[in-house]
DNA sequence: ATCAACTCGTTGACTATGCAACCTATTCCA
DNA sequence: TGGAATAGGTTGCATAGTCAACGAGTTGAT
């Protein structure tokens, strides 16, 4: 727990400071961006950001304020949503990366074997997949 | 950070629902429990949780508030303080622990093999420790 | 076909936490 | 030894996130 809080607040005070999308927010344009073209339903998206409902609302009303999103209606449920990059997202997305992935390594990949990410890696999937599903 | 994310809000909602500690305030009690009996200073306690200094504050506040925890004049440095447990705050401690270990497991460890708690443990120490000295 | 039970996303109210600025005490350098 | 720089802790203000309750839409059992 220490080792997430605390390199994310690193992270996200670099990424304030040079003016690049923060943590989280790159990670939900992210997903979107490699998710498929009509777009991701809230729910979906909010398990893969590890948000509840509500906080994903609130995720969403910030990137969409900021023009790098759009809510569509979802044709095969009038409740539901599709959550979809905008081009201006995509364009911010691609020019946060590269810094972005550059802020991940300093700050968590560099201190790590290259056993040991994929140690992490699986391992902790399956407590995050465990931990959503409740 | 999903898995941290998501398995310290399962652990925080069972708490809450149990009327037992906090994992943040669990830890807290625990870190000054096995510190010297002195107490600890604020500044160390707030690296050991992965907290700010204005963060830690509010947290002992909240601790203390409870009486939980006792600040006390720090002898050696006028401008600092030692964080003591207090009585109540050990008994509510050892009363939470068994719980919360239970909880612990169910929401995390119990999902990853002993080699992988190892590989864990190291690995994300030392990410911690690198992202704490910034 | 109906209606109860559930699901989706939003909202109100609240909490934890962050940063920057501040005051006080300490340290260190000239 | 005097004064600038630094460190410890608190505070004002801002923000992201939680939970519980809600309205609207969907599903499923009878």
């Amino acid at each position: 727990m220490r080792a997430g809080l605390a390199s994310t607040r690193a992270m996200d005070r670099e990424a304030e400071a040079t003016g690049r999308l923060l943590f989280s927010e790159h990670h939900i344009l992210a997903t979107l961006n490699e998710g498929p073209p009509q777009g991701i339903r809230p729910t979906d998206l909010a398990e893969r950001a590890a948000l509840t409902k509500s906080g994903l609302t609130r995720a969403i009303d910030r990137l969409e304020s900021q023009r790098l999103i759009e809510r569509r209606p979802c044709p095969a449920d009038a409740r539901g949503q599709l959550i979809v990059l905008s081009a201006e997202g995509r364009r911010v997305l691609r020019r946060s990366a590269p810094e972005h992935f550059r802020s991940i390594a300093r700050n968590f990949a560099d201190h790590l074997t290259d056993r040991e990410v994929d140690v992490l890696t699986t391992a902790l999937e399956r407590v995050a997949e465990a931990a959503v599903r409740r």
